[in-house]
Parts: C-alpha cells; structure tokens; sequence
DNA sequence: AAATATTAATTGACACCTGAAGTACTTCGC
DNA sequence: GCGAAGTACTTCAGGTGTCAATTAATATTT
C-alpha cells in the first residue's frame, strides 16, 4: 500500500525526527551508563590499590590532594565543596586524619567557627609518597589510549560538565 | 656553551620525547579527574531526585534494573558483577528490598546453594514508574550536548573500557 | 543592646560498601 | 564413597555517605 508523495512529504519528516529524538534518548541513558561503568571500574581499581599499598582510602587520599594543593589551608565547608560531599562527612575524615596526625585544625583568629585544615609535615611526606604511586596507576589505566583520543575526552567532558552545572 | 650537531641530535629528541610524556601524563590525571567530577554530579542529581520522588537510592534501584533486564531471575553472584560491587553488599539491598515486597528469593532446584532473584509484580510496577522518570533527568542532564558529541564521547568511553579491563 | 537571622561545623540515624571470616552446599580426585 | 578443595552466599567490623537536627558564633535589624 504505497502512499502518495504528498502524504510522504507530510508523514515521514515527523517520523524521521522522531526516530532521531528517540535514538538520541536512548544515547543519553546509554552514555551515563557507559560512564559510569567507566568510573567504577577505575575507582575500584584505585581503591585497592591505596588499601593494599597504603592502608588508607580514597576518601582520605581525596582530602589529602585538596590541602595538598592549599598550602594556607582549607574550611571545612571548602573541603566539602571541593570533594563533593556534605559536611557531616568531611568532619568524619577530617577526625579520622586528624587522629593519625596527618591533618591539622587550625582556629580562625577572627571567626571562631571556621577552622583551617591543613596538612602536618608527616601528611605533607605521606602524600607525596601516595601521590607518585598515584599517578603510575592512573597512567597504566590509561596507557592504552592516544594523547589525541585522551584530549579530546578531556575536551568532551569539559562541555558535559559545563553542561551539567548546579 | 653549543653542542655540535651530533650532540644535538642525540639529546634533543630525548627531550622532546620526555616532555612529550610528562605532558601525557599530566594529561591522564587530568582525565580522569574532569571523568570523576562528572559522574559524581550527576550521580549526586539522580540520588537526589530518586529520594525526593520516590523515597528510594541509586543501589536499590540499580539492582532493580539489573532484575527488570532479566525476567529469568539473577544469582545474587551475578548481581555483584554487574552492579560492580561486592557479594556481601548484595545481600544486604537484596535484604531491604525482599523486606518491602519488591524483590524475591527463588531457590534453585539442583544447587541449594544459590538464590535466584527476582523482581515481584509490585517490583515490576514500581520500576517501571522510576525508570521512565529517571531516563527522562539524564535525557535533561545530557541536553546541552549534540548528538554528535554523545556519539564521539560513547565511543571514546567504549575504547576506554575495554583498555581498563581487569 | 536585644531579638532575630544566618553561617560553620558537628552529631545522630540510617544506608552503602569493602574485605575478611564463617556457613552450607557441591564437586573433584582418588 | 569419602575427604579436600572449591563455590554461593551471609555475617561482621569499620569506613564512607546522606539528610536533618543541633550547637555555637557572627551579622543584621530594630
């Protein structure tokens, strides 16, 4: 049952677009799901990795790097910024390093509520240690992949990250 | 100081060479930190959203997902590969999600040590309401990026899983 | 200055997650 | 058949994460 070129040039465009927003929704759910293996993957990988070397977790490693790269130190409510979390967990790691005397709080001379985390000498010399092995095993995840085809991931995710604000 | 030209030739390229790596390298932590801060976004957005509508989390209904695509049941052995995640973690969603009705426990019939997990019919219903919700928040989420990119980043993401392999 | 609102950090309840140890069952090798 | 090895799942301790409520200090309003 063939149809006329009227009822074709009526018809399909809308079924094409369809078709098209469709597979494009169905890119959506299938990039996240992609990205997410991808992450899991590599985290897990990291995770066991420091615990095995290290005795430590990525969350701890996490806080870490932030101070590591704010030599003056860091609020709390920055730390939970910058990791991504809340703050009820930030208290929770900050204790924990501060127990093992890699992580100090220092008051605020005019705010008495805020305090600035900051990295002692020995978390200063464990990290740094922690953050060579770091980097290997980040490289060998990621050995397999051109410099070109890892710029433009870098590049791609960029946007989506611009994208996905707030 | 000029080195001659045989010098040069022997230790520039070693140069290039090494900064073309140091670059690399920098480039992959880079990566995957840009990768992290993604996923943790919208991962954070789709947390977020799963318990304000539907008083629900991302591994609950992760694991539900897993059973819809597979009306045959799952082992909870393959639960834990699929959803990436540990055995002993398994038992306690599957616990929660048993206790509410929305999951089942079959025993096999020749190994009595293994479980067959299903989704009940109250299960079924309730996903279905929560992942056509969710697939419309990453279609949102994903909405600034053309069509074009999400292909290129798929593609990109799959070269990378398979480098990332165990 | 006193009352009110806002802000920084902590606490507590609950869910997740891992790794290691334990239980129950099946299979292997003789 | 029978004991050792292996497999499927659970349990437990400890760290991570959320949200909501709380405490303490600072800012604002009147």
């Amino acid at each position: 049952m063939a149809k006329d070129k009227k009822s074709l040039k009526l018809v399909e465009p809308n079924a094409d677009a369809e078709t098209r927003i469709h597979d494009d929704h169905h890119l959506s759910v299938r990039l996240w799901l992609r990205m997410l293996a991808c992450t899991n993957r590599i985290e897990n990988f990291v995770r066991q990795n420091l615990q095995a070397k290290f005795s430590t977790t990525l969350p701890r490693f996490d806080l870490m790097a932030q101070l590591e790269r704010a030599p003056q130190g860091l609020k709390m409510s920055e730390l939970s910024q910058r990791m991504m979390v809340t703050g009820g967990n930030v208290t929770g790691i900050t204790d924990g390093l501060e127990k093992e005397g890699l992580v100090v709080r220092e008051v605020d001379k005019t705010d008495r509520r805020v305090f600035h985390v900051k990295l002692s000498a020995e978390g200063q010399r464990q990290f740094r240690r922690m953050a060579a092995e770091h980097e290997q095993w980040v490289i060998e995840l990621f050995e397999g992949m051109s410099m070109k085809h890892k710029n433009q991931l870098v590049e791609l995710l960029g946007e989506l990250k611009r994208h996905v604000r707030t």
